[in-house]
DNA sequence: TTGTTTACTTAACACTGTTAACTACATTTG
DNA sequence: CAAATGTAGTTAACAGTGTTAAGTAAACAA
């Protein structure tokens, strides 16, 4: 009997609802500043029907984490089209910061909303979509280090490197941390040229 | 008459008492999960009387935001004796990583607390202690690359770059975003070592 | 000793996340 | 078809939040 299978599909449905408006209004207003009340006044029924549908908030934040890391990972398909795995890896790092800049709000609902850690935690191994973009990375590495492109031989190292240097100059530039008198074109400039200098220090160390 | 300096000086205390007591709790607990009541219950007044003494929660967070940049430069002042500026460079890194490791969470109630950008700019360029580190920094890559030692001319950029890598292995190392799996000291140690490898590109650069 | 300033408190407002108890309807059963 | 059952959604409430207006009691000035 398909009975089933539609309640199961309007429950589904209802979800999508539900964590649609959610995302609207954390990128709209920040997740501290939306209650449930408002994503329900959105979707015109009453806040405790959410809690039918999510255990509390922070399980709202979860899913739209998990809807920004495979958002994310969308961003790199294209570069497997490229042959040489050091420019992959600098087209990464460009399209990295592509979604980052072009999905500012969504990035920092990922990557600066505390309690995130504990999600993390949590997930362990099973952490498939994060999992994922960091394994993207790590295979880019991987190839690099085989064609002799990299001195070192440490995987984990150079991922966690170059992610650890990409989001600290994407989280710089987001905030206004270093004198905020620069002009928002000269800090975009400076994130690409903070970038390929980055990027060229990398490049640069296996020539000679 | 000194009837209006003790007065004075009985406001400075009462305003160092409230900060000493949201500092421990924001540290303990988290800014999100202090509350008002909660810090004046521990020091035993009407949740109101804070509010005589600070605008509102938010300046509070202001204040400690303050008080740990100037802690923060006071990592640095050994950092003068070292004469090569390269060195000093590095030493200055190691001791961004030790404030940031000892003090973890003031760091991040600087560093990842949402709305401190919003103070800084109002702050604007009167920015003083934030501005002082970020300025002890200019000064020594400026250092460097007087003594030849960095290919590029671009203080802004190099300064920006250094400080992001710093603050991105941090923040990544603090989060267990990159796969939890890891135990606390290799995490460590992969800190020292990403922080050294990027040093190291660094130095590499100009050699040949 | 009066009047006024000051330091502080009580009471309240409009919110928050979350839960227990209830209603009205859809589905299954007799 | 009617009664019984399950369930999606509701209302009402609890204990908490930041913040403000109004009130009190003590310290000061005249």
């Amino acid at each position: 009997m398909g009975i089933n299978e539609r309640k199961e599909r309007e429950r589904a449905e209802m979800r999508e609802l539900i964590l649609k408006a959610a995302l609207e209004l954390f990128i709209e207003k920040g997740f501290e500043n939306v209650s449930i009340r408002n994503i329900a006044d959105r979707i015109e029924y009453s806040p405790t029907t959410i809690y039918l549908y999510f255990k509390d908030k922070q399980e709202l934040l979860h899913q739209i984490h998990d809807h920004g890391f495979s958002m994310l990972s969308s961003y790199f398909v294209t570069l497997a089209a490229e042959p040489n795995p050091f420019e992959r890896l600098r087209l990464m790092g460009l399209s990295y910061i592509k979604f980052a800049t072009e999905n500012q709000e969504l990035y920092e609902l990922m990557f600066v909303q505390q309690n995130a850690d504990e999600y993390l935690a949590q997930m362990g191994e099973d952490w498939d979509q994060g999992g994922d973009a960091f394994g993207i990375l790590k295979h880019n590495v991987e190839e690099c280090m085989r064609a002799g492109q990299l001195p070192l031989n440490n995987v984990e190292v150079y991922s966690f490197y170059i992610w650890s240097s990409l989001h600290g100059m994407i989280m710089l530039n987001f905030r206004q941390r270093c004198i905020s008198v620069l002009s928002e074109e000269f800090k975009k400039t400076m994130l690409i040229a903070g970038f390929e200098l980055f990027f060229n220090n990398l490049r640069l160390i296996t020539k000679p």
